[in-house]
DNA sequence: TATTATTTTGACACCGGTATCATTAACGTT
DNA sequence: AACGTTAATGATACCGGTGTCAAAATAATA
């Protein structure tokens, strides 16, 4: 059970090493009688090229990058499964980064992270993908990159889209139909580039409606638990407080939640809540959250794709893609009551 | 700005490559003098040996694999977190592998991973740290590995133990203090070794403070969700139902909170409920749950420490750590009412 | 001091692929 | 048939390190 290398396969075809390496590469030129004898010898011999020498003569690693913000649990895991998936595939690692986007030395240290080890490629989740400075730093040092969740296709890289404003659209569309009027909102974290998308939404469903839009109803938040709690105590102290109150994500509508129950609220029936995301927290709360699914593991499926097709330098159609969110109408919303 | 090759250190330092090659691996025999001209050499040019070629001559890889449970996200986070900071560190790269457990050509997989990405090492994680075959496979394989929260200290492998049964001792403890007599408890999945340890340290405290073990407080739970809420529905159905309930885990705990409220059961007064994992959402949800932490992030250091050892063929005192969980009491245990 | 044992060092092959470029084979053309 | 052109193939250097082994330098011993 030793280890097959190019020169058994060429020894094995009758034909040199650079001409199996041909083969390997799918290179142009080979002529298919050969080509054959190639890749009989490959299944004979069960052969699997060797990444490292692979990488040391064409100065690649096969490693891709996946940068994450350390905190933001919700979506990282299926981000991970849909860029693995790709990765395995086409003979690529996934070596996965969490970091802190507000770390002063970020871009050092996703500069060193990319010379150190060699990156062939990067992978740039929320709120990575929409830092202006970090993907200026990108463009120059012409590393390839794709953004996942991105909010706006003024980039160079290859980039998902999501339409965070449509799907907050509907999201208030879908509270506005049940009767609700006045719908207190619980913004994002200021960094991330959704947290206005989803805010214009909300917006545009209540111009849209004839709704106004009342200033005391709108809050901060930051996409955390706590922050959520913060803005309810807020929202629901008010003198007229909300009959529905939108979070920005579900973590913040877990914090809502938690403070409507020690207020004794009934829920659904005397507050719908709803939130975004569809966090795996969404549907063991009780009552389940209402809320708008990403398809993330898609994004990351179409991310790997493109920026795969970039490191080799394969012509790419279209940059940029969009993928379609869903509502998620659980319990936590209900018809208002007077 | 070129790259630096060893072979630009060597002519630096005046010294022949393989001298150079000698510092970067800490080999005997070098001479204080040369030592210190080279490691002038490394930072004067920034000198960053090349993995690849160092993997290809060395026949290494640099990279460990992570194996974990595909659904069971809960400590996954902490863990990858922890190992990466020791792979960074002794310059691995960590390769995560989610994978399903039940899968039946997960042995098959396992071996093509390890065989295919030419792994040097692999570090498991429930319940793979305890799957008899999977360790008995990679001990023919000889492949070094480690394994994270095992519950015995029977392998050939190096591994970070947990006391389950302790903590699970001490959470029914602390629920029998509160003076609870009837106490409910869900098992976990029958294939995580766990769920004997913590239905052990369950058993054991309620006979060494005299209580009788109730078969039908006893219910099966697979550590998701819904199954805690298909316990929770047997137990609280019960003619004379417990008055506390010891999940397993914390999702299965939020499932037996989720058919409380359902109930219109008031908690935490009317019943306590526990859980197990200190799982983000045991602090998201109310009330917030009692549970047991344990030092994952910490476990996977030491585990990946150990491997590196075994990989490099170090010497390694110890190959058995056990670490400390400790009881986080929240809102949702409360004494016992008549 | 001469001799032997032990460190320290370097020359060079080698790991398993790819890149360059020359060579050979196959194909049209006139 | 002779020629030029293009396609197919291979010889060999090279990527940036490590392993082997012999040579040189130093230390220990007689």
């Amino acid at each position: 059970m030793q280890k097959i290398t190019i020169n058994d396969v060429a020894k094995y075809a009758a034909v040199s090493k650079k001409t199996v390496s041909r083969v390997l590469n799918n290179e142009a030129n080979v002529s298919d009688k050969t080509m054959l004898k190639v890749k009989e010898a490959f299944v004979a011999l069960s052969y699997r090229p060797n990444p490292q020498a692979r990488g040391l003569a064409s100065n690649q690693s096969f490693l891709i990058g996946l940068v994450y913000d350390n905190p933001n649990k919700s979506f990282v895991s299926a981000i991970q499964t849909g860029a693995l998936e790709i990765c395995n595939q086409q003979g690529y690692h996934l070596l996965i980064h969490p970091t802190d986007h507000e770390s002063p030395d970020l871009l050092d240290n996703l500069m060193q992270l990319i010379t150190q080890s060699q990156l062939d490629g990067l992978v740039l989740t929320p709120p990575f993908s929409d830092m202006k400075n970090l993907l200026k730093m990108l463009d120059e040092s012409k590393i390839p990159y794709a953004r996942i969740a991105a909010t706006t296709d003024k980039s160079t890289a290859v980039s998902v889209i999501s339409n965070d404003k449509k799907s907050a659209y509907e999201m208030t569309q879908h509270l506005i139909s049940l009767g609700h009027v006045d719908i207190g909102f619980i913004l994002g974290h200021p960094h991330h580039a959704v947290t206005a998308q989803r805010y214009n939404g909300y917006k545009k469903a209540l111009s849209d409606n004839g709704l106004a839009l009342k200033k005391q109803y709108i809050v901060e938040g930051r996409f955390d638990f706590s922050s959520g709690e913060k803005a309810a105590r807020n929202l629901l102290g008010l003198k007229k407080p909300p009959t529905a109150i939108f979070a920005s994500n579900d973590h913040m509508a877990a914090g809502v939640m938690k403070v409507a129950n020690q207020k004794n609220i009934l829920l659904p029936s005397q507050l719908s809540i709803v939130g975004f995301d569809d966090s795996p927290i969404s549907e063991h709360i009780w009552p389940s959250l209402t809320t708008v699914r990403q398809p993330f593991k898609l994004m990351a499926n179409k991310a790997i794709e493109m920026l795969i097709k970039c490191i080799r330098k394969e012509p790419l159609e279209i940059k940029f893609q969009e993928t379609e969110s869903i509502l998620i109408v659980r319990e936590s919303s209900a018809p208002h009551q007077n």
